[in-house]
DNA sequence: TAATCGTCGATTGTCGACAGTTTAATCTTG
DNA sequence: CAAGATTAAACTGTCGACAATCGACGATTA
């Protein structure tokens, strides 16, 4: 009667998904500054250079378009999106929505497993410091502010972080260094976590609006003062 | 010869653009009931149907896969997503969230054209609730919804509900009625009107909080008595 | 009889090609 | 020499084709 394959657990190997490889390809290259904000992608020189037809290179293209990364102007070709100042702000100002809305939710779903895996990604966090690698530290931060959005257990609450978190990187990568010394960042996520623990949705709203609102403050006068060479294209 | 054609502003009638209209029509078919949750979508059929080739259906079809609006399964190809109530209060909760925010940026740049914008809508809604067209009265509602995100001005913020009510008209569209009288919707929204133009941003949140999980707890309940024709495909 | 294996049609993933358009490079001409 | 016209190259949008893969159905076997 059993019908199915006595399920022993093996890890299904990874689908080739052309598509999916090309996407993350150009978003690492983005996001690493091989391709600046307004160079043109040349389907054709992507294509060649990762040895695969032009199909699938478009097909990734579209998905970083909708995602944010690239923009498209028909007939012209994908370009690297241009983040503005202004454009930093909308990102910023949605990232306090969420992410307040995203604690909220986390601080319900707070189990003794939850409070370890982000006490331990604090840790990571302080250990990072000492090294001197602002790609890094950056990236350990963000995945303290994702855990929490996993932990608010909305997949669209957590795709939506994803989507900012990759615009906000690609202007990251621009600046080139933090706005703050490491272990003060990693405390204020410490100070986070208390209020997440206790549960009091005002005072969680209000911490992460004060925590990302600085962030904000400094990336955006760092981006003001940017070289104009990340600005320069075409419309 | 061309002497750069002085940008009278005209709307860029569609370059043909093939992914766009074939998004357009597969985003209606869906919205529409053509396309049932669950149904797959063959490739090779719409581009036949449609007269055109593969390729931009595929375009197409990961677009709405960004959206939310299709599931792909590799190698077996497209599927219409089925919402579940988990889903629908997924987007509910969301929606809560974007909206109360785009509520308080919006009431801070009301202006007199603003607010007419508004009441004028407002009149259309208490027009069409004499006439018995509930696909057409829930979009008037969405479009008022859709104003405030305008105003508040983010294009982030604009897309991410247009996302998020794409995905809602899937489900309304299931369910084939309205949730209370439509008269008694359009009062509602003058009341939201109203804490607009005061600007107190705790009563916004408040009011718009409100509203729309009024209308999550309606909807919900009818999605969870709906025929299960709807839940029953492959995973 | 019921479960498994093998085969066949249908469909996806990917490719190379072609036409039309944009971009650049070159050539005119005042 | 500069500005516009002209030509050439490069690129995009779209198509049709082909191999790889999946699901269904019937054959096989204990």
């Amino acid at each position: 009667m059993r019908l199915m394959s006595p399920p022993v657990g093996l890890t299904a190997l990874a689908d080739t998904d052309l598509v999916g490889q090309v996407a993350r390809i150009l978003t690492q290259a983005i996001i690493k500054g091989q391709l600046l904000p307004g160079a043109k992608v040349v389907e054709a020189g992507i294509a060649r250079e990762l040895g695969v037809s032009r199909a699938p290179v478009r097909e990734a293209a579209r998905l970083l378009e909708q995602q944010g990364l690239l923009v498209s102007h028909p007939r012209r070709g994908f370009f690297v999106r241009k983040l503005e100042a202004t454009d930093i702000d909308e990102v910023y100002d949605l990232r306090i929505c969420v992410e307040c809305h995203a604690g909220v939710l986390a601080s319900k779903n707070m189990t003794p497993a939850n409070r370890d895996m982000l006490r331990r990604q604090i840790d990571v966090m302080h250990e990072t410091a000492a090294i001197d690698d602002h790609a890094r530290q950056i990236e350990e931060d963000y995945k303290f502010h994702r855990m929490i959005c996993e932990i608010a257990g909305s997949k669209r609450l957590l795709r939506l972080f994803d989507d900012l978190a990759s615009e906000l990187r690609m202007t990251i990568g621009l600046i080139g260094r933090l706005y703050d010394d490491p272990h003060r960042i990693a405390q204020t996520h410490e100070a986070l976590l208390e209020v997440l623990e206790q549960g009091h949705a005002d005072i969680i709203t209000a911490r992460i609006d004060y925590h990302i609102g600085a962030a904000w403050r400094e990336v955006g006068k760092l981006v003001r003062e940017l070289p104009s060479s990340t600005n320069g294209a075409a419309t």
